[in-house]
DNA sequence: ACTTGACATCGTAGCAGTTCCTATGTAGTA
DNA sequence: TACTACATAGGAACTGCTACGATGTCAAGT
C-alpha cells in the first residue's frame, strides 16, 4: 500500500500536503481517467483496494487539492461536484442522456484564452478561472433515443 | 393579485402553461433580475407579497419554464441551482467572495457561436445548450480582501 | 355565469450529496 | 525511537432538491 508512484508523491509535497495512501490513491485516480469523476465514483473505484477508505476523505482530499490547485473542481447541470486533474483551460461535453462528461478533443486553448481576454477588457473583475461546459448527447446516446441518465463508470 | 403584467401572462400561454399569479410573479422576477437567482431566493423575495407560496411550487414552476425553454438553469461552482430569464449565449461572472453571478456586458455573442461551432466540428455530439463561466472576484469584493460569502440578494 | 376536469399548489416526508464532529491513527521531524 | 501535528474513519447532522397525496383553482364548454 505504500510503493505507490512517483508523481503524485512529488505533486503532494510540493502542494504542502502530507502524501498518505489514500491521497496517492486518489490524486492517481484523478490523473489517470478522462471522465470528471465525482466524489461517489471515486470512493467507489477505490473502496475495493482501500476497503477501510471513508468517503470523507475522499472529500477532504479532493478539496485540499482542489485548493492546492492541484484540481479542479467543475460544475454540470447536475447538483454534483466533479474534478478535473487538468487545470488549463479547455471545454467540457456533458450529455444529458448518459452523463458523461469528456473534454473537447482539438486545440481549443486559444480561442478560450482570447475569449477570457475579451472578458477581462469588457469588466472590471478579477478573473481567477474559466470553465465552458457544452451539453447535449454523445454518440452513444444520440444514436438511441437518448433514455435517462444511468450510472456511468469511472 | 390578478392584475399582473400582460409580457409573463403571454409567455406562460405561449409556453402552454396555466396563468396562475404564482407562475406570473415567479417569470416577473426572473425577468425583471440580473442577478440569476437560486430557488431559494426566488422564494424568499416573493415569500412577503405571497405568504401562501410554497417552496416546492417555485421549484415545480422554475422547472416547467426550463422545461418550456423559457429559462436557463446554470451551474456555479456552489451545488445550487440558479436560474436566467436570458436565453442567449452569454458568459457569467461569479464572484467567489460574495457569490453573486453578473452577466459580462459587451458582444461577446459572435465569440461564443464562433467558439461553439469549433467545438461542434471536433466532436461528434448533438450539442443543444453551452454555458461559459467566468470565476473570480468582483470589484466590489475585489477592494476588501475577498472576505468568506455572505448571502446577496435578488 | 356555472360546472367540471385537468392541472397547480401546498405541506410534509423522504432522499442524496456534502459537511461537521471527534476519537483514533499515522507521516514526518528530531 | 518518540513526539506532534495533521489525516482518517465513522457516524450524525445539514442542506438543497424531489416525491406524494390532498386540496385548491384555472379555463373550456355549456
Amino acid at each position: 500500500m505504500k510503493r505507490a508512484a512517483g508523481a503524485e508523491h512529488e505533486i503532494l509535497r510540493s502542494a504542502g500536503l502530507r502524501v498518505t495512501p489514500q491521497r496517492v490513491a486518489i490524486l492517481k485516480l484523478l490523473r489517470g481517467t478522462r471522465a470528471h469523476p465525482s466524489p461517489e465514483m471515486v470512493y467507489r473505484e477505490l473502496k475495493p483496494a482501500y476497503p477501510g477508505l471513508s468517503l470523507n476523505t475522499v472529500y477532504q482530499t479532493l478539496h485540499a487539492l482542489e485548493k492546492a490547485g492541484v484540481l479542479r473542481r467543475i460544475s454540470m447541470e447536475e447538483n454534483v461536484y466533479r474534478f478535473d486533474a487538468n487545470v488549463a483551460p479547455h471545454v467540457h461535453l456533458v450529455c444529458r442522456g448518459c452523463g458523461r462528461v469528456d473534454d473537447c478533443n482539438g486545440d481549443l486553448e486559444p480561442l478560450l484564452e482570447h475569449l477570457g481576454r475579451e472578458v477581462a477588457a469588457r469588466c472590471a473583475w478579477d478573473i481567477r478561472a474559466q470553465d465552458s461546459c457544452f451539453y447535449g448527447y454523445c454518440p452513444g446516446c444520440r444514436s438511441e433515443g437518448k433514455p435517462p441518465k444511468p450510472r456511468e463508470e469511472v
